[in-house]
DNA sequence: ATCGTGACTGTAAGCGCATACATCGACAGA
DNA sequence: TCTGTCGATGTATGCGCTTACAGTCACGAT
């Protein structure tokens, strides 16, 4: 079973009775060759069954077309969305894309970057801002385009393509306010490592502080991106007898919203609740979630825009901040 | 903003005056070099900050050490673990990974498998059986190492990676039939061009005929993976009053659960429903649902595995057939 | 008839690396 | 002292492709 040997481009020229150039030139639709000549070439690569080595063709040209992204796992529906929209838009210009999970680990990160820029990545999607400082040194080194998406901060190392995840929890915090809340708990994801989370919370307590208001210690838990973790996590903070909870995200929602039912309360009346992402999900459960509706695959799809963009200009990457919208929906109403 | 031209091979030779034959054997192990010879290379490597060219490596090896998937879509979670799980596995082997999505179109699917090809993957992972003859043949005329994975068939052209897809089912027909349940329904996954899909009604069918039941036309409607297309089409479906509702995967069956309760209807006292993948989520909507465990993550390791130790042995794919498994939880009661 | 022009094609030099083979020297054994 | 052996290193070729450059040829203009 070892694979055979393919068939190059030398002998396709071989059989077409032309120059290894002129093949390439029609591979390459570079130059230009008789329509004759083309013909009888494209008979033989078609009878050959050839197929152009890339590795080959990359070395030569100096280029890849290869596009990377590095994510910290795709069992979170919103970085698979990312995804989607990434690769769809790779696809489209016509570079392969290379996958690769950090496990929101910044170490196996920079390993990773490393890795992709052996591998010629000419662009390179990073998710948020936060990351090992040797890990921008290797990129800048290596001069490979990179993006730092699902953020959109003002310091940023590098082009954002995002949003402000501080300042998309300020419409929730005023809607809340407006609706008489006042005393207000959040189940954070993790922030440790995640600037993203740690912008969230940030967020919250600034527009907070302009209400007046303030987010103490015990009224907020970080918790993993789980609905198990959600429900028990909701249950602790409940003793804090909040208002309104603030999720990190939907997942962590839906777990506090299942618990609090489960526990007997009515959900808006004895408690408001919201999420973030707006998963498809969010809409349909009963009540359906206030949340923050991010647009994750179109946030995938500019990233590699941006980066060919910049790839094939020569030019420097293009940041770009992406609007968020709250979404008001069931969970959340005038505070008990 | 042109990426500086990158540290060569033959400079770090220069620096630390050897050839690039030494430099090439402490990079990659082989032969043997003076320890006092190694530390100056290895310190050349370091001063220059030299990064191999895998381009190069792969053109000179004949190795690329590039595994591929080509999945439907991340926008479902069963496919984002098995892609979590593959992704890990090969780079723990030190393979690259590098994923495309066929968006359920098998002519795109073909299109990629050939990107593949020439970007010289050693190993590639599919998902089911069904696709153009032409793919099959593109893969065999390359000799390019593949599995098919989320399906086990005895009929299959490759070696697959996973479950029997209609076995899977009747756990779950037998378990309803043993709490009384005569009048089945099912709301399945569409299964024009997806194997899996229509392996799963099948094995409904066959198993239901088995006990003398059957699944009448009227009774069995196909819809995308969407809650809300569950909870459109359960309402249609409602009309035929089943008593029990099979549905082609967890997330329909959401839909039809929580579209159920919005009617009123008692689960599982009035109606018992099931899903398919036994999603995280599954456990803790209310009632949890009954479901299939899929064990998804570890099917996407194990295809990463086998495709590597074929590839490391020059051998061929082992295929391996996985185990579902019923969960049975609060959606499945008694017939009314 | 001569020349310039442009269309077409071939020649050959790499791209950065791995590796078969050759070389060299030191050292042990005879 | 000579030879065989083995460790350490260099030389040189080629992986399959692109592309600068150099032709060659037909044809219209002079």
């Amino acid at each position: 079973m070892s694979s055979r040997r393919s068939v190059t481009q030398a002998e396709v020229a071989r059989a077409a009775r032309v120059s290894t150039a002129t093949v390439s030139r029609v591979l390459n639709g570079s130059g230009t060759v008789h329509p004759t000549t083309r013909a009888r070439i494209e008979a033989a690569i078609a009878a050959l069954d050839y197929v152009p080595h890339e590795a080959a063709r990359a070395l030569a040209r100096q280029r890849t077309q290869v596009l990377g992204a590095i994510v910290p796992t795709m069992n979170n529906a919103i970085f698979a969305a990312g995804i989607n929209g990434f690769e769809r838009a790779a696809d489209a210009r016509g570079y392969t894309f290379v996958l690769a999970l950090s496990r929101y680990d910044h170490a196996q990160e920079q390993r990773l970057v490393r890795k992709m820029i052996e591998r010629g990545v000419e662009g390179l999607l990073l998710v948020g801002n936060e990351r090992l400082p040797e890990t921008y040194a290797a990129l800048r080194a290596a001069g490979v385009r990179h993006v730092c998406a699902w953020t959109h901060a003002a310091t940023a190392e590098a082009a954002n393509i995002g949003f402000s995840n501080g300042a998309a929890m300020a419409p929730l915090v005023d809607h809340l306010v407006a609706l008489g809340h006042r005393r207000f708990a959040m189940l954070a994801a993790v922030t440790s490592g995640n600037d993203r989370a740690r912008e969230r919370v940030e967020g919250v307590r600034r527009r907070l502080a302009r209400h007046g208001l303030s987010l103490p210690a015990e009224r907020l838990m970080e918790l993993p991106y789980s609905v198990r973790r959600g429900r028990e996590r909701f249950r602790q903070l409940w003793a804090e007898r909040p208002t309104a909870v603030l999720c990190g995200n939907d997942i962590i929602a839906l777990g506090a919203l299942f618990e609090a039912q489960a526990m007997g309360l009515r959900i808006p009346d004895d408690l408001s609740i919201t999420g973030f992402d707006d998963l498809p999900l969010a809409a349909e459960v009963t009540p359906p979630l206030t949340t923050v509706d991010v647009p994750a695959e179109a946030m995938g799809a500019a990233a590699a825009t941006a980066l060919i963009d910049a790839v094939e200009a020569d030019g420097v990457v293009a940041g770009r901040r992406l609007e968020t919208t709250l979404v008001v929906r069931g969970t959340t109403g005038a505070a008990p």
